[in-house]
RNA sequence: GGCCCCGUGGUCAAGCGGCUAAGACACCGCCCUUUCACGGCGGAAACGGGAGUUCGAUUCUCCCCGGGGUCACCA
């Protein structure tokens, strides 16, 4: 076979060369330790979840060694694309503070000198290396068709073989040139498959840098490099990609492990050097039967990205419940270091776990939990609006209406040794925080069981007489607990406790009847703060109340 | 089914031949407390099973079991 007349058949315009393109994307020069490293996406129209961990490895290598992240987009199945994928992936990533030095846009290409950073405009750029892996022999066109192909591994399933395009099972392999023109003249449409020179039974070794070294059955498959269409599939666009690209650590899902040894091959095959394998384990979710899964993006909600932002977590407490799953002492770190930002964590490979975390929506409820008790009211203010922004535009109108007053109840409890930790979402503010404004404020819970409305009226008479609103904090409880002895009531709890006879109950009755009529409910944050924010007139109107 | 990955409390996990087997979340109890939210103290709770190697295995090896992944002109 004349593999040179081949690959002149075949690839007739393909006029560039190898080591015109080595030159064109040149080694990057950086200095010594730094890493290059991807994301690259399909464009479905939809995020995982589980996209965030890669990605977060990914641009903590890069940018914690002075080193590139890149975005390429992997749209090499035009089957599944999908109209403003690209931008979904932007703005998702964006949001989640993954910052690109380097890839594509929403328009063609893309910024940076190794692109094009969309794989279908890269399709020249495959076809010089496949015009090479013919010239050598490496690689042959395959005109068999689907029926074909599905009847040879219906065959292969019933004489209990491997499935798969190889050996006897090949028949493309061998074609003469002749034959081959002939298919093409009859307008056949064929793929390129890589002429594996592996075989069966043949082993390889790898290191990967969690999984460790790795033990694999050699590639003997004859894959498909390119598609009838001309566009390579996912294996030869990583191999031709990431070493274009300069790409030193290929971060992506352990789902890759069982492609690896053909990866391998192509990166020997190709002449190329391999670039650092890290195959992180799969976020799993625990089923109803007990037994654990993937994330789905079918089944489970919290397996979408966009679903934490609508739910208004804290993008920081996202990060870092990612963080804290990838590497276990990272919140032994923010423990001790609680003013430092997460790119200032010492992030470590060696530190993640080669086992698939269950997703633990407690933990991540904890950790925002934190992250937002720890916001100065502005912040949670600002975040709060672009929250509601997007999602309760009544709740917005208000805080915008008067950021001053929104502001001071946002203050409550906040700042100080031990901040308040009410809220692990924004979604859960402009329900709790309603009873500020009059015209949301009702009254939803009880009375206590021991106190009857008519006694309710009597405190509300008494107090509203005593209620002096020039009162600090320290007079203001001073007062009510005069106030619950004047009506029988301990002034302490522990009285109470010590002799119940001897009164009707204890001064948490009077605030709790004093909380009800204030804000609406039986728990809330500090009274005395909450009157404060509320303003005198406000308060006053409210404890004019009567049951 | 073949091949591959994984296996310490309910969950995430320290551990890397000798430990009363850390810590965090969740759970329970007590304390603090005008409610709640914090905070403090304490509790229950784990090395999947079996062989071997070794003076000694959670740790090393093998087998089994369990969970997961993958076997496309999808990534």
């Amino acid at each position: 076979m004349d593999y040179r007349a081949l690959s002149q058949l075949l690839f007739p315009h393909v006029t560039e060369t190898i080591a015109e393109l080595e030159a064109r994307f040149p080694e990057r020069g950086l200095k010594e330790g730094a890493k290059v490293t991807r994301i690259a996406p399909s464009p479905t129209g939809f995020v995982h979840f589980g996209n965030l961990f890669p990605a977060l490895v990914s641009e903590r290598l890069a940018h914690s060694s002075d080193g590139v992240f890149l975005l390429r987009i992997e749209d090499t199945d035009s089957k599944r694309k999908v109209d403003g994928a690209v931008e979904l992936i932007l703005s998702s990533f964006a949001y989640y503070g993954m910052r690109f030095d380097e890839g594509a846009l929403i328009d063609e290409g893309g910024f940076g000198n190794y692109g094009p950073y969309y794989q279908s405009l890269r399709a020249p750029i495959y076809h010089v290396f496949a015009k090479s892996l013919l010239e050598q022999g490496l690689a042959y066109p395959c005109f068999c068709t689907k029926e074909e192909l599905e009847a040879q591994h219906a065959k292969q399933e019933a004489l209990k073989l491997t499935p798969g395009y190889y050996g006897d099972y090949a028949p493309c392999r061998d074609l003469t040139l002749n034959e081959i023109r002939a298919n093409l003249d009859a307008g056949k449409s064929y793929v390129l498959r890589l002429r594996s020179p592996g075989v069966p039974g043949a082993r390889i070794r790898f290191d990967d840098l969690i999984k460790g070294t790795l033990e694999l059955d050699e590639n003997y498959m004859d894959a498909v490099l390119l598609k009838s269409d001309g566009i390579p599939t996912y294996h030869f666009a990583h191999a031709v990609d990431d070493h274009l690209m300069r790409v030193t650590h290929v971060v992506r899902g352990e789902e890759w492990l069982s492609t690896l040894p053909l990866h391998i091959q192509l990166f020997s095959l190709l002449g190329f050097k391999r670039p650092k394998y890290v195959h992180i384990a799969h976020l799993m979710k625990r089923t109803p039967e007990g037994g654990k899964r993937k994330l789905s993006k079918r089944q489970d909600p919290e397996a979408t990205l966009s679903f934490y932002r609508k739910a208004g977590y804290p993008v920081e407490g996202v990060r870092e419940y990612v963080m804290s799953v990838l590497n276990s002492n990272y919140e032994d770190w923010r423990r001790a270091n609680p003013d430092l930002k997460l790119e200032d964590f010492p992030f470590s490979i060696q530190k993640m776990s080669a086992s698939g975390a269950l997703f633990d929506l407690d933990k991540l409820d904890d950790i925002s939990k934190e992250r937002i008790a720890r916001m100065d009211a502005k912040s949670v203010y600002y975040e709060l609006l672009s929250w509601c922004e997007e999602n309760e535009p009544d709740f917005a109108a208000r805080l915008k209406a008067d950021p001053g007053y929104a502001e001071a109840y946002l203050s409550i409890g906040r700042g100080g040794e031990k901040p308040r930790k009410d809220f692990a979402k924004f979604s859960e503010m402009p329900q709790a925080f309603a009873f500020f404004y009059d015209d949301l404020f009702r009254i939803t819970d009880p009375l206590p069981e021991n106190i009857t409305a008519d006694e309710a009226n009597r405190i509300l008479d008494a107090y509203e007489s005593a209620y002096c609103e020039s009162d600090d904090a320290q007079a203001w409880f001073d007062r009510l607990r005069k106030l619950a002895l004047t009506l029988g009531y301990a002034a302490k709890p522990k009285d109470y406790q010590m002799d119940p006879a001897a009164y009707r109950g204890h001064v948490g009755d009077l605030s709790a009847v004093l909380r009800l009529v204030l804000t609406g409910r039986r728990n809330s944050p500090d009274l005395y703060q909450v009157m404060q924010v509320l303003g005198a007139a406000r308060s006053r109107a409210r404890l004019a109340k009567r049951f």
